[in-house]
DNA sequence: AAGCCGGGGCC
DNA sequence: GGCCCAGGCTT
């Protein structure tokens, strides 16, 4: 691109972004951990929605020791909600490792921030930017729409190889002279102007330098590949009583949900009553014997890769000592103790059906 | 290179 | 109901 051309661009996006950008909690620092936390919430989810998380855990952890010396169970409560709960345990882990081998200090170095867990070629880009003021450029969600806009980048933004296309872009239109506002001026017009849909290119401030507006086809960027639609699974949850206690499971680390607690269940096999299999589930995963007592209601749910329709069942226990099989722990419960745990969404919509156990 | 991993808000 | 969101990890 014509040298011009680029520090033109550059100029009126900084200016933009300057007289534009949200005033937000961790714009307000140059604390590269708190830079790091925001990240973390940030990926694949919005703005408004990591707010009060983001507030909430940097009252509670404040520092990387904080964070460090808190039990993971307390760190997954905060982050209950939120979702990706990887991003969590990972957030947790490192922590532990940067007190362990960093004196609790963020290392202010590329390489060390990569081979923490959790930190990808984004957040090290990011943190590296934003907080040290070194020039690496980021590629998110927002930046490959602006770019594939900008230059009319056919390649799809959804597909993994589309990652090496647009951060070639990004690296040669950083600003080195202060790459963290570079990117997140990208990033906020991105957020606020370059919309997915009905871009706002009349207030645009590089609609000059935009090859897709000049070619009237704004709407037709970002190029994305489509995904088959998503199964629906049926399963089934117990709330199994005993002397007023009820029973909750915690669910392994890796994988869906991991480190939170549910009543135990499983899916419904084809053919098989849902009732049926959660008397299954139950007695597989938990050792329990119990007997039906009631279908306490149903509840709909949509995860990233199904969706879930889930029968809610109270149980009485019959016999038998718990012995785990899949969870990783248990805890037998007064009901009104439920919300010490962290809990799946499905979990919470199980709550209004349980109002006559919290009674 | 592709699949897995939450939840919410928008159309 | 599908799409999108300040992605990373695993295989």
């Amino acid at each position: 691109m014509d040298k011009t051309l680029l520090s033109t661009l550059r100029f009126r996006l900084a200016g933009w972004y300057r007289a534009n950008r949200r005033a937000l909690p961790w714009r307000r620092t140059s604390d590269p951990y708190a830079i790091w936390v925001s990240e973390v919430m940030l990926q694949q989810t919005k703005v408004e929605t990591v707010i009060p998380y983001y507030q909430r855990f940097m009252a509670r952890f404040p520092s990387v020791l904080d964070l460090a010396a808190a039990d993971l169970q307390s760190v997954l409560k905060l982050w209950e909600g939120l979702g990706y709960y990887a991003r969590a345990r990972n957030l947790h882990r490192a922590a532990g490792q940067v007190a362990a081998t960093h004196r609790g200090v963020l290392p202010g170095d590329h390489g060390a921030l990569l081979n923490l867990p959790g930190i990808g070629p984004y957040i090290a880009a990011a943190v590296m930017s934003i907080a040290f003021g070194r020039p690496y450029a980021v590629v998110d969600g927002n930046v490959k729409r602006v770019l594939s806009r900008l230059f009319m980048v056919d390649a799809p933004v959804n597909r993994h190889d589309a990652y090496a296309v647009f951060e070639r872009k990004a690296k040669t239109l950083l600003d080195p002279e202060d790459p963290g506002l570079f990117n997140q001026a990208v990033m906020e017009l991105g957020a606020l102007v370059c919309h997915p849909r009905q871009p706002r290119c009349v207030t645009c401030p590089v609609a000059a330098h935009c090859r897709a507006r000049q070619a009237g086809r704004v709407e037709a960027y970002p190029r994305r590949i489509r995904k088959p639609p998503v199964p629906t699974r049926a399963a089934a949850a117990g709330v199994v009583l005993k002397d007023g206690r009820i029973l909750i499971v915690q669910i392994p680390p890796d994988g869906l949900l991991g480190g939170l607690w549910e009543f135990p269940g499983g899916r419904v096999d084809a053919g098989e009553s849902a009732e049926a299999a959660c008397i299954r589930h139950i007695q597989k995963k938990t050792g329990l014997s119990v007997a039906a007592a009631e279908r306490l209601g149903r509840i709909r749910h949509a995860y990233t890769h199904f969706k879930v329709v889930a029968d809610l069942f109270r149980f009485e226990w019959r016999s038998g000592d718990v012995r785990l099989d899949g969870p990783v722990d248990h805890r037998w419960i007064r009901p009104d103790a439920l919300t010490q745990y962290p809990l799946p969404k499905t979990h919470h919509k199980f709550m209004p059906l349980l109002s006559g156990l919290l009674a």
